[in-house]
DNA sequence: TACCAGGTCCTCG
DNA sequence: CGAGGACATGGT
């Protein structure tokens, strides 16, 4: 087996399966708590789908937790909706989405995808999702504000096409680790070369480097009782960023 | 208080 | 290309 597969045994075997990406059920979060995601591959809709596409935009740089509210705070407003977000004056946009940080910014990243899908796609999501991984990637990132990451995090978590999720946490573990491959491509290549094009693999790979960044290997890294100690290089305290 | 969080764009060498 | 700054809230 090889290192990457033994490491994501490892990971799986320490937090369990992770099952992204978190959307609201079908018919709305109800009562309390204000967000109480659906988890589980292949059971999304086209509306959780655009969710999934707008959290891609909103996570930016930016923690879950501030995400969850403006997701919440656009489900009141049934913002969940290319037409409705097309027609929605910019600030009062960026008032609602504002807990996710570098809000007048990403209020244009939504507008500008929605238009894009409106208008090259006459607003039909599912055949921009039909397309092949390829040109699929191409065609989200030619939308200003969707970069590599989150064009691959919608191609995984909407589109469900094979595609490895590259993010600060992967980039940060790697190095730890101790692979040589940096940068985004070529972390991209080193997991798609040594693993099975397989979309629940890639899907739980990353939801669970995430998880693992979060809880063990952030950037103060805590070790203890870290899940794949034995596959780190450990440069005892010399931990770069 | 300062630093960090599931990046991207733009500008300059 | 790669470095560096701008974008900004909420939690520790």
């Amino acid at each position: 087996m090889s290192k990457l597969k033994e490491i994501y045994e490892g990971l799986f075997e320490h937090f369990g399966a992770q099952g992204w990406w978190p959307v609201t059920p079908i018919g709305g979060c109800k009562g309390t708590p204000a967000y109480a995601p659906v988890y589980g591959i292949g059971l999304k809709n086209e509306k959780q789908k655009l969710e999934i596409i707008f959290g891609a935009i909103l996570t930016q740089n930016t923690s879950w937790k501030n995400v969850e509210k403006a997701i919440i705070e656009l489900n009141k407003e049934d913002l969940i909706d290319v037409k409705k977000i097309l027609k929605i004056d910019n600030n009062r946009l960026a008032e609602l989405i504002k807990s996710s940080g570098y809000f007048n910014e990403k209020a244009k990243k939504l507008k500008n995808f929605c238009n894009f899908l409106n208008k090259k796609y006459n607003n039909n999501l599912k055949k921009l999702l039909e397309k092949n991984t390829k040109e699929l990637r191409e065609e989200l990132l030619s939308v200003k504000g969707i970069g590599p990451e989150t064009a691959d995090s919608i191609i995984l978590y909407a589109a469900e096409m094979p595609v490895f999720v590259i993010d600060a946490y992967t980039k940060r573990i790697m190095q730890r680790i101790g692979f040589k491959e940096q940068g985004y491509d070529g972390l991209q290549k080193l997991f798609m070369d040594n693993l099975n094009n397989n979309v629940k693999l890639f899907n739980e790979y990353h939801a669970l480097l995430v998880k693992f960044g979060k809880n063990y290997c952030k950037k103060k890294p805590e070790c203890s009782g870290c899940p794949v100690s034995h596959y780190c290089r450990k440069p005892d305290k010399k931990f770069g960023t």
